[in-house]
DNA sequence: ATTGGCAAAGCAAACGTTTGCGTCCCTATT
DNA sequence: AATAGGGACGCAAACGTTTGCTTTGCCAAT
């Protein structure tokens, strides 16, 4: 139970003012290059560790190396890589992320969006919970810098960073009508999120282009989880018409709508064909494998902290707005 | 860009002094009831929100409602639900998680340690990064509560809850032998964790009681993660005697090795049996699903939060040492 | 009338930093 | 020789809390 040390051991130690240790740590003002060396020698033998709640607390202005962010659910894979690749660049600028889900749950957005003020976090990178989001606006509206990922906010000039979801979809939906396909079901995310209604543009533009009509009793919006798309996925199928193809919005839902086929005992990709969002680990080799597109998930996360970092240096630059291509893999679903 | 309210605006607002706002917050010391209710309504009016980093700051012996949890690997889903689990009951207590990935990696495992106790978080959860982790028996000696997940520590007599990995890995490779396997490669964990060396001992002891010789050929050690498994299953397959079922050790090496199966174009279960740890999202609909055993990963987490919470509540309560069972899911692979 | 006790609230120190300003001393310029 | 300049460092305030100690006022007990 050894109490840690702190400055002004080190500067007792080392002969010297408690600001002539912190000067020497930051590197600021001008310390004589021997004092330096005997501060350092005297943080060694102590084994000095900053504490960082003394100095966010005093500095509160300046950086605190500490940054936010905040996704829906950690158990789904496109927010797990995207988490990677915030904490990848994070840790190379030795900042450390306050990781918090909100599970799509307004109260736990605004809990955890408050714990992070509370915190006083550098800068926060979150999905908005839906494209109005005013727990969020009231951040911005603060000053602590935010940059939206996966999802946008429909005002605020925000830095985000994005997947062309419309792009995505109709590349997919393209694909299944490619393959003959003339009733496709989909399986939506929730119709209030940009990304649930992007993708629904994609679907439908890819159907107009192909002159096919979009028939609305075999278009569904779920919640971006595994059961919902399994429910989905069974009412579809159990229509008197059936659709041919199923594309759905997420991977999660993706999971349950192939359990719903399972259950159906229907042969993919004879007898229903699917399409997906998020490349999950067993995609690939999955009988048959899974055609998906495929988010650059990683990059998002990774971009939305170079972005973030960039406006914690420099609150004054102009938003940016980076727009990242998925890709479609075809394989042998549909 | 407007500043937030601390607790000498709302003291002033409410004509009190600031200690009695801290007292009326913390619902310490005496208030008379009508100096409460005018201190809440300055509160309210103000929007004041507490300053959590002050807070701690000040009050680093009592709870700062911060808890730390450093994992190997987000993408992992193990560690992903095992997050949840931890998060949902931290919500519940009003307390935010820090949370870091350390990716197997002994320097930032010991970077975020730093960062941790830099945070004055009031405890931290991990899984060790092996069984002599020095870096982690420092934090434990400063007095920072800690509860192992996953993996234990030899030493030190912590809190900790683990999932009975032995009795998973008897239990599978028992029914692997059931299947009428008699050569089974086992793909397994590093083999310095005891997640690994408890796996393993779990293949060893099936092999004895069924009086089959461990062949040293067919054992081989990976990382948990996927590249290493299909490796590994590449080299096992590619023996002059190769295996008829693979025990893979954990959910990402499995899939590593589901990929080298369908790259040699083998079929389940008819050439090649397969069991893994780890219940992935697409296990139960694969074709054919897969026999796996499942790790109650969730209520790992759960429970580890649990009991980080009553040992920071009281610091003199015994060690408690939980382990989870987890069950072997007969599906079709093998 | 004095004391004691207690509830309510204020005062000020402390937590560990950062930082503006002041001081000291040394050297170079006039 | 006096002064200016500047390099090196110390002093102390400030960040927003919590909390031990005091003060005040009031009422009951002596």
């Amino acid at each position: 139970m050894k109490k840690t040390s702190s400055l002004v051991d080190v500067a007792r130690r080392a002969g010297v003012n408690i600001s002539t240790v912190s000067r020497t740590i930051n590197q600021t003002g001008k310390i004589g290059a021997e004092t330096q060396a005997r501060v350092q020698k005297a943080m060694r033998e102590l084994g000095y560790k900053p504490n960082r709640v003394a100095r966010r607390l005093r500095a509160s202005q300046s950086s605190t190396h500490l940054l936010g962010l905040i996704i829906p659910n950690i158990q789904n894979i496109f927010f797990a890589d995207l988490a990677r690749g915030v904490e990848d660049v994070a840790y190379r600028h030795n900042f450390a992320v306050l990781l918090c889900n909100y599970d799509e749950d307004e109260a736990k957005e605004r809990f955890y969006l408050d714990v992070m003020q509370a915190e006083s976090v550098d800068g926060i990178i979150l999905p908005p919970i839906h494209e109005n989001d005013p727990a969020v606006l009231n951040v911005v509206r603060s000053g602590t810098p935010v940059v939206c990922v996966d999802r946008s906010l429909s005002s605020g000039n925000l830095d985000k960073v994005e997947v062309d979801n419309h792009m995505g979809a109709l590349k997919a939906v393209e694909h299944i009508i490619a393959q003959g396909h003339k009733r496709i079901g989909l399986i939506g995310g929730p119709a209030d999120s940009s990304t649930g209604r992007e993708r629904l543009r994609g679907y439908k533009e890819a159907h107009v282009q192909a002159g096919l009509a979009v028939k609305p009793e075999l278009v569904r919006f779920g919640d971006f989880k595994q059961p919902s798309g399994r429910t989905i996925a069974h009412d579809l199928l159990g229509l008197a018409k059936p659709p041919t193809a199923l594309f759905a919005c997420n991977g999660l839902m993706m999971a349950g709508a192939l359990e719903a086929i399972a259950e159906r005992g229907l042969k993919i990709p004879k007898q229903i064909g699917i399409v997906g969002f998020d490349d999950l680990p067993l995609a690939d080799v999955f009988n048959p494998p899974l055609t998906i597109v495929r988010q650059p998930a990683y990059e998002v996360g990774r971009s939305a902290a170079e972005l973030l970092l960039k406006r914690i240096e420099d609150s004054t630059r102009p938003a940016t707005s980076l727009r990242l291509l998925p890709e479609l893999i075809v394989r042998k679903s549909c």
